[in-house]
DNA sequence: AAATAAATGTTATAGTATTACATTATCTCT
DNA sequence: AGAGATAATGTAATACTATAACATTTATTT
């Protein structure tokens, strides 16, 4: 995936299913198995950038073959967050797509508040700053998550025309 | 308070006695009132340096003048927290005193799992990289969260010793 | 094919948060 | 001081998020 992707327009499609087939040979590597429940749950939170809450996905799996209750969701999750398939977005309750799987895990995320994409980042500075104050606390880090809220540049600019207009 | 007071014995009576002063004389400079339902819920969240949930506060009001409903702890706590006088832990739907009101906030906390105490850390390098992220992915930043998970120094060593011991 | 382990189905419930409207307390202005 | 406006709190209902416990099915191992 580009950079930018989430904030700027691209081949959604072809985003989405190259997550799909890194996720299969990602887990095939790891010995675990991508179910046809895993991979439909997989592919719908890849059906863009923009978080999803789990009831939400929910709501878009009933009709399929699959049970559409809680738990099937929140396994499913459970499962794609341990492999590092996907994200959680605390502040949302949501999920999101991990753009890096397999690489380290930065969770370093951009979200706009007015489009609501969110663009992970994989920025050294953050971790080495974190690791940094951690050191002088005598902390010993297991794991962070860095939620920056804004706008994005689309909507940025979106904003200036329309207040230009008022 | 001392600087990583959450992380080590210290009189937290006092530590708790003066963040209720400081809360009130912030209002008072800011022209909102810190009302008898605002103060008790404020001294109560500072009861201690871990997060606290909004139904466990909930239940520490049960039986005093106030109603125990969820509206009235969900409204006193969205005020303690635009009057940036708490903060939201997100990834575990509590909160906690604000240690450098007044100050700009800088959302960083070091959260032990093993005590589930927080420290907040007001970092500038930290803030320096966010800044400098998103800087260049041309992202408007109005507000982050960094979330640092581990263990804090004492139950490092209480692990070490346990580990010996077995 | 039997035994085992992993994945999914099912029911119930726990935990977190908000909406909408009623009432009470405080502030402002004359 | 009293009327009107505003802010704060009370109350009832409901929406949203997540987990526990146990049953059944599917896949893997031998």
């Amino acid at each position: 995936m580009k950079v930018d992707s989430a904030f700027s327009h691209h081949n959604h499609h072809q985003c989405q299913t190259s997550a799909v087939e890194q996720a299969r040979q990602l887990c095939e590597k790891n010995g675990v198995r991508f179910t046809k429940l895993r991979e439909q749950l997989f592919t719908l939170i890849w059906q863009s950038h923009k978080p999803v809450t789990a009831y939400k996905l929910l709501d878009q799996i009933k009709g399929s073959d699959f049970s559409a209750t809680p738990p099937t969701v929140y396994r499913t999750l459970d499962f794609l967050l341990d492999q590092g398939l996907i994200h959680r977005i605390n502040s949302l309750n949501a999920f999101i797509g991990c753009c890096q799987p397999g690489k380290r895990h930065t969770g370093t995320f951009m979200i706009c508040e007015q489009c609501d994409h969110a663009l992970e980042v994989d920025n050294t500075n953050i971790l080495n700053a974190i690791q940094k104050v951690s050191h002088q606390h005598n902390f010993q880090v297991k794991n962070y998550i860095t939620e920056i809220y804004g706008f994005c540049p689309q909507c940025q600019s979106e904003k200036d025309n329309s207040e230009v207009q008022s």
